[in-house]
DNA sequence: CGGTCAATTGATGTAGTTCAAGGTTAGTGG
DNA sequence: CCACTAACCTTGAACTACATCAATTGACCG
């Protein structure tokens, strides 16, 4: 356990987690529904008529640039919830990347759930609050860092998430393929191959099965989060990080 | 609360016209505050106890990475709000660029405000879901657009907010400095002087103070948008972008 | 007039892209 | 069973957009 010691929980994930009970009790009598790998939930522009629970497997949403481009904006994985933006349109499409079930609730009913009942107010409000503070992580990531600290940086995400959902070990399971990461990452396939090999060879990473490439062994948490350039970012929640000299005009 | 009746008065005797109407009541009984330029209005991970309106000057939203750098993930302008995101901390810092006057709520009188005011809560969640696509908005910018679109696109929101605002030329003073334009575009002050140097070369943007260089005027909108990599995005309400054959997997 | 500060410009370096090739596996059809 | 193809990933070599380093300009100011 201690293992993972080094990857420290942010309070707002731990609310969050039991905040969620009570927005997946909003799903929990609505039918599941299988979406095949690479089939769209909904695409974006679409009006929002609908939001979904994940209840197996993983979605990519992503926008396509102008020019054909894709920029994926997110990931989104079991006990996700997806089309929870408040706008009438949807900001992103969503695909599955494997076989993957959902829930679906219209949105007139999450919005008379959320106007009716106020303790459901504050807990949607925190998912939603979530997903603005990812999209910022997200910013800063693409604004600033390099290749190896992006896919650090990516992989560390992975294994707190697998962390807090009660995995054990540091093995996980990447549903997307190399395309998927390269575009979340704001980088050329290539490059995220190359950061493979180079953690693979300092010995940070282990590839499980040779075939598909997907599943992998992370042999050192601590090295992926100094990697990963967030080393002291939140070890105190009530720390604000300085300025350095220079830096400011 | 007479914050409250003002409001559904409001509605009584307003139709839906104009969304925002009625988060400005909100703060029209407020004093008004007066920040100094680079002075902080508050700090990343504070608890956030108040929102803002803006009423006059500019403020940059910035995070601080842990090796000292800046990222700003975003400008607001008069009337803007800031501060209203659900998270119980804030996500970011906010200074001011120049002098600045703003008005302050609570976080709890505007969170009672939302709750006792059904008409209220569509029009707070237009302004969250408004800044929740300016993210990504800039997520895309980031994750794959070239320094001169970037700067391209930066200059034709500005055009886009200061024309919404009722400019009738385009002339617009940028109330931020070269650092700050670079720290939000991901790029180096050089490279943000470049692109500058080059738009004007180009007769697409023409400088009017030799001395700040902050007031500028686009003289080619029209390439501006073209440079900008956005040519259509704007162009149709319900357009969904299309993907380009061998782009997918 | 020297000092400072923002912005520009130039010269050099490099991280990551682009282009091209090769390897591995799975699927298909003879 | 083997040949053939198609995905997906990896690797190498060359190129380039941008960063970095360094110097210059122009405006302001005590």
């Amino acid at each position: 356990m201690h293992l993972i010691s080094a990857i420290e929980f942010k309070d707002r994930h731990m609310t969050a987690k039991q905040d969620r009970v009570c927005l997946h009790d909003l799903f929990h009598r609505q039918s599941t529904e299988y979406l095949a790998p690479e089939k769209s939930l909904f695409l974006e522009g679409d009006v929002s008529s609908h939001v979904f629970e994940i209840i197996d497997g993983a979605l990519r949403l992503f926008k396509i640039v102008s020019d054909g481009r894709r920029v994926i904006t997110g990931f989104v994985y079991a006990g996700d919830f997806v089309g929870l933006s408040l706008a009438r349109r949807y900001l992103y499409s969503a695909e599955a990347i494997c076989g993957t079930t959902v829930r679906r609730l219209s949105r007139n009913q999450l919005e008379d759930a959320v106007n009716e009942c106020r303790y459901l107010r504050p807990i949607f409000f925190s998912v939603v609050s979530d997903e603005m503070a990812a999209a910022q992580d997200q910013m800063v990531l693409l604004a600033c860092k390099k290749a190896e600290e992006r896919l650090c940086s990516f992989l560390l995400n992975f294994l707190k998430r697998n962390t807090m959902r009660g995995a054990r070990h540091t093995c996980m399971d990447l549903p997307m393929c190399r395309q998927d990461i390269a575009d979340y990452l704001g980088m050329t396939i290539e490059t995220v191959s190359r950061m493979f090999t180079k953690l693979i060879g300092r010995g940070i990473l282990k590839i499980e099965d040779a075939t598909t490439r997907h599943t992998i062994t992370v042999l050192k948490p601590g090295a992926l989060v100094q990697l990963a350039g967030e080393e002291d970012a939140y070890d105190d929640d009530r720390r604000v990080p300085q300025l350095k000299a220079g830096t400011r005009h």
